[in-house]
DNA sequence: GCGATGGTTCGATGATGTGCGAACATCGAC
DNA sequence: GTCGATGTTCGCACATCATCGAACCATCGC
């Protein structure tokens, strides 16, 4: 960190909380893509966030049958393979799905992924 | 290798090797189907396969830094997530991608996969 | 028959991933 | 300042996975 606080701008840019650290899709292996993308839990948060607007849902606000702590490592990777985007709001933190950046990295993996409907759709169950 | 007067059925229902039991795609989750791909062994098993005539690569034709015994089980994982599609011939098994099938299951998400050209391109490394 | 080739199966092992509970930090509200 | 809500981090336990070496089995060619 420089002198004069830099960056003050729209993501809110908090001194004290990590700030999460944000991977671009750009630096995102194809595998590791595919690994985030290979687990219930994230493949439900990605999908419930498709379907919202940019910044609507904080973590907190998903039905996911984990603990807290569970919960903040899956929005890590999902942070780390640069398919989704993270706010602070106040104590609560929002979300975004990183679609068109995502999509021009792998084209068509997303779509493909959130055009699967029904089958491992809903809240995901306890087993793995 | 038309040779093989044998004839007792294309898919070759001999006794004695396990003949490989096959799972069709559409009774593969979406899940399954994404952790099947997340290897670098076996997204380059079916990146070769993809670029292969159907039935002309046989197991041991892959040039992966594995044994025997892991590259059998990448095998039978990509068999068991509906992609690919094996065959006995002879001493050896003959491969092909089952690309119709799949993509009827999961519309683009092969395509998605394989159009992610250089990137984990290649013969995998031995870091996993 | 015999041996060589190509794959599978069987433990064992080390690495990775997912889950929990507890402790901690930050913010908003009072 | 204190409290409650929201997430993160820290061990730790447990399950799954990728890999190996060795044994094994089926087939082909001789």
């Amino acid at each position: 960190m420089s002198a004069s606080a830099s960056a003050e701008s729209q993501t809110q840019g908090r001194a004290g909380r990590p700030a999460p650290e944000h991977t671009h899709p750009d630096e995102v292996s194809l595998t590791a893509a595919l690994a985030a993308l290979a687990d219930p839990v994230r493949l439900y948060l990605i999908r419930e966030l498709a379907r919202s607007a940019d910044w609507e849902r904080t973590c907190g606000s998903f039905d996911v049958p984990i603990g807290k702590a569970a919960l903040s490592h899956h929005f890590a990777v999902l942070r780390g393979a640069g398919l989704i985007e993270q706010r602070d709001a106040g104590t609560k933190r929002a979300n975004r799905l990183r679609r068109a950046e995502f999509d021009r990295r792998f084209p068509g993996l997303l779509g493909a992924v959130l055009r699967e409907g029904a089958a491992d759709a809903g809240v995901p169950s306890r087993s793995r």
